[in-house]
DNA sequence: GAGTTTGAAACT
DNA sequence: CAGTTTCAAACTC
């Protein structure tokens, strides 16, 4: 197998840079030669070039995808990532929040990585070994040529030298054999000229044993990459390849004045054959020796290169010592204070080949290794696959503590990055989770849990950092649903700007915040089959409840308490938001969990096959058209509704039982409340409202009106998925996160909304809601989006009292009720949906 | 914190 | 589609 070919057959649109730097180096046959073979040059820039296009292009496909349309390649990661963690099975880290966090964010960020790892490990290797091929004569040549390309490579590649140090430990670890190799040649003699011979029969092995490997994980490279559509891969691609070639960068150009040792030792006549044990030789003999070599001769080129990544490491852990820390205590097989890290690490190629040579049952070659070699050797692809990792794991450790720590200091857009990956990570963590279970795969790279729910998203949109966080996260636990399902068909397309978002708050983050949200992507796990449910809590529930409402609204956002729904009907809240329940959730049997995710999905549809707005938001913002035509009622507080009304009969309309109260609007002609008093509403004994107006115009054709309006606000809630595509810019997309009460309605946060609404109360409601409108700018959304040449629009221009011409078409709607689709509301995104326009085309045909 | 009220959701 | 039941949030004490 082939890597470069393989990365060459990807469908990208990057193949054109694939080339370029292959033709820049080419300047003989041979070397044309070993340029095409040789991965190093050539993929370094690709997955350079894919790291930092990924971050401006490659993101939005991927939200385009729906996770359910890509669960079989989700499932092929799955796998793959299975087979790892299974030989790793103390993966997560060993200590309190960050375990916690690092379960639910660093899983699946080990894939991305992991494969990035190993291809780039296959690259050098391969590149080596083809430097091998060459003549004697030639090496010479081939060597400048060689740190020319590294340096070459490494050039772009600078950026990140702070933020990925952690990712550049295991970078250099990977090649760190290599000096190793060319001490033991320095210190050895011509004889066995193995500067390079070993290095690349190391190197050699161990790429083609990391692709045997991959192999027989079962992972195909095409598959692997082909499933590289997201940001996670092809970034976490770019920043390990850019890492390992800054390494590489750094140990060459550091070592300048020993390159011609190097030279002298690649143009030394290949007289001899590799010793096999040498080659073979379990890495910690390796490491003995070659720092035995690298005492004995400090100043060589190869004793500077064996140091380079141990200095490196240091470096880091004085840069990053949260960075580090956390790669140590993640990594299990480490002990602090140890340098089990770095015996794992630093020396890749050999104890990939040891593993192979395991695996192979060719153990001859450990005849002479010692115990902890042994060891180490007879881990077989379990140490494999740690020592894949340990690279990836650094690229984790990086996401996990550099993003939030170091990475804010780096380039905002890597920072930002970086988190995106996290984020994704946590959430597709998240459904891989949930797909043991279910046996469901999502990519995890695409955030697949996540539909946003603009219900959930406002939910707890108050405007603090801290809830906005808490936002993103409960953004995380979003229903997903497949395409074809009404309401949540698209959520995915909410993805990216949502994550945006998230990365760029959590930029702003702090590491408490971190560790919040930490906590917050391991509630997604807490499923009762880990105990991790409230169904186990000894708390009262009521206690747990009044605690977290103590501990103030602005921060967490309200859970459901469902004890007979199971949390898989509308009465559960988060249900309702489209979100799964998370552990400060008191319900009792809840089935609205990732693992129960098939369940959700089910009912959902269910729901929904009933009611397809049953999942829309409760309140909907008028129609822009009211605005068109000039209407006043638009600078009402009436100018979001609720979709349904209310029917309240005690409350008055002035308690959080009224859902319109609790959403913050008014009453409208669609309520059948008795003795209203919503004063943002006109239903009641105060008509001052825009329903005055509206019943002044058009209360008589209301009977007529509903059907219609049923579809226009389906139409519209499309409209509004429209919107919310991931073409428009991330700042549209999150102006959902307005801060404006109307924009939480029917969140599982009313109650904050109805407390702001209230300390406005009525003496200010329009300003209220006129803010609410400039916040929700009508405008940002291009005309195309907003469906001006949609029927919506002309239906609505032309009945300026709202009075609505029902398209001919019959509209679906289960419920004959009154008001379930009525006026199209404007006040507040109705439903996040992002899925372009299959989405809206399948909603569309579902009630044509 | 327990109990009550309320109205939406679900059911018949 | 109206009536009833179930349910959980909101509310009160």
């Amino acid at each position: 197998m082939d890597p470069p070919p393989s990365l060459s057959d990807m469908d990208t649109p990057n193949r054109n840079h694939i080339q370029k730097p292959i033709s820049t180096v080419e300047e003989s046959p041979v070397f044309n030669y070993i340029s095409n073979l040789s991965p190093i040059e050539p993929v370094k820039s690709v997955h350079i070039t894919q790291s930092f296009q990924s971050l401006n292009f490659s993101s939005i496909p991927a939200v385009f995808t729906s996770p359910h349309i890509s669960t079989q390649k989700e499932s092929k990661y799955l796998r793959k990532y299975q087979f790892v963690d299974l030989s790793k099975p103390d993966f997560s880290p060993d200590g309190g929040d960050e375990r916690k966090a690092s379960s639910g964010v660093s899983l699946s960020a080990l894939l991305p990585n992991r494969s990035a790892d190993v291809h780039e490990q296959c690259n050098v290797g391969a590149s080596i070994e083809e430097f091998n091929v060459v003549p004697p004569t030639e090496r010479k040549k081939l060597a400048i040529k060689l740190c020319q390309t590294l340096k070459y490579d490494c050039g772009s590649s600078r950026k990140n030298d702070t933020s990925c140090n952690d990712a550049k430990m295991g970078n250099e670890a990977s090649i760190s054999a290599t000096p190793a190799s060319l001490v033991q040649c320095l210190k050895e003699g011509p004889e066995e000229n193995c500067s390079t011979v070993e290095t690349k029969v190391e190197s050699k092995g161990t790429c083609q044993l990391e692709q045997a490997e991959e192999e027989r994980v079962g992972c195909d490279w095409e598959n692997l990459i082909s499933d590289a559509t997201t940001n996670d891969l092809l970034n976490l691609v770019g920043s390990t390849e850019s890492d390992a070639c800054r390494a590489q960068d750094n140990e060459f150009a550091d070592s300048d004045n020993n390159v011609n040792s190097f030279l002298s030792l690649l143009s030394r006549p290949p007289e001899d054959k590799i010793d096999s044990s040498q080659e073979a030789r379990p890495e910690v003999d390796c490491r003995e020796q070659d720092q035995k070599l690298v005492d004995s001769d400090p100043n060589s080129f190869a004793s500077s290169l064996l140091r380079s990544p141990e200095d490196n490491i240091d470096d880091s852990q004085e840069t990053q010592p949260l960075g580090f820390q956390k790669h140590a205590i993640q990594d299990p097989g480490s002990h602090p204070g140890e340098v089990g890290e770095l015996n794992e690490t630093d020396h890749t190629p050999e104890i990939l080949l040891s593993s192979h040579q395991c695996e192979q049952g060719t153990r001859d070659p450990h005849e002479k290794m010692d115990g902890e070699a042994r060891d180490y050797v007879s881990l077989g692809c379990k140490v494999l696959s740690q020592q894949q990792r340990g690279t990836r794991r650094r690229c984790l450790v990086f996401e996990v503590g550099g993003v939030h720590k170091k990475s804010l200091e780096d380039d905002p857009k890597r920072s930002h990055l970086n988190k995106l990956q996290c984020d994704g990570k946590s959430v597709a963590d998240d459904k891989q989770s949930a797909s043991h279970m279910t046996g469901t795969g999502s990519s995890p790279c695409k955030l697949p849990g996540i539909g946003l729910h603009l219900n959930a998203l406002a939910t707890t949109s108050k405007g603090s950092g801290v809830t906005k966080h808490e936002t993103l996260y409960s953004g995380r636990r979003l229903i997903s649903m497949p395409k074809p399902v009404g309401s949540f068909h698209s959520l995915t397309g909410v993805q990216q700007p949502l994550d945006k978002s998230l990365a760029m708050i959590s930029i702003e983050g702090e590491s408490s915040q971190v560790m919040k949200e930490a906590q917050g992507v391991q509630d997604v796990f807490q499923v009762p089959e880990f105990g991790g449910g409230e169904e186990f809590s000894p708390n009262s529930p009521k206690k747990k409840r009044r605690r977290l409402e103590s501990a103030g609204e602005s921060e967490s956002c309200k859970r459901c308490n469902c004890k007979k729904s199971k949390c898989l009907k509308l009465y559960c809240e988060c249900f309702a938001a489209g979100v799964y329940c998370v552990e400060p959730c008191l319900c009792q049997d809840c089935f609205n969990k990732p693992v129960h995710e098939d369940t959700v999905l089910a009912t959902r549809k269910q729901i929904e096959s009933r009611n397809p707005l049953a999942f829309a938001p409760k309140v909907i913002r008028s129609s822009e058209s009211v605005v068109n035509t000039g209407v006043e009622s638009n600078k009402t507080p009436a100018s979001a509704r609720h979709k349904k009304g209310c029917n309240c009969k005690k409350s008055s309309c002035l308690k959080k039982y009224c859902e319109c109260f609790q959403g913050g609007v008014g009453c409208s002609s669609d309520c059948r409340c008795e003795g209203c008093k919503n004063k943002f509403g006109t239903n009641g004994s105060d008509r001052s409202g825009p329903k005055g107006i509206e019943e002044q115009e058009g209360e008589e054709s209301e009977p007529a009106e509903n059907d219609g309006q049923n579809e226009l606000l389906m139409i519209e809630y499309q409209e509004e998925e429209m919107q919310y595509s991931g073409a428009l810019p991330f700042t549209h997309s999150f102006r959902n996160c307005s801060f404006e009460p109307l924009a939480v309605a029917s969140s599982p946060c009313l109650e904050n909304t109805s407390q702001m609404v209230r300390d406005f109360d009525s003496l200010h409601p329009k300003p209220q809601f006129e803010k609410h409108h400039q916040n929700v700018p009508e405008d940002e959304t291009p005309d195309i989006l907003r469906g001006d040449c949609s029927p919506i629009n002309g239906v609505k221009t032309s009945s300026p009292n709202r009075k609505r011409v029902s398209p001919p078409h019959n509209f679906g709607s289960s419920s004959g009720r009154r008001g379930v689709g009525d006026t199209v509301l404007q006040s507040i995104p109705p439903f996040p949906s992002l899925t372009p326009h299959h989405g809206r085309n399948n909603f569309l045909r579902k009630f044509q």
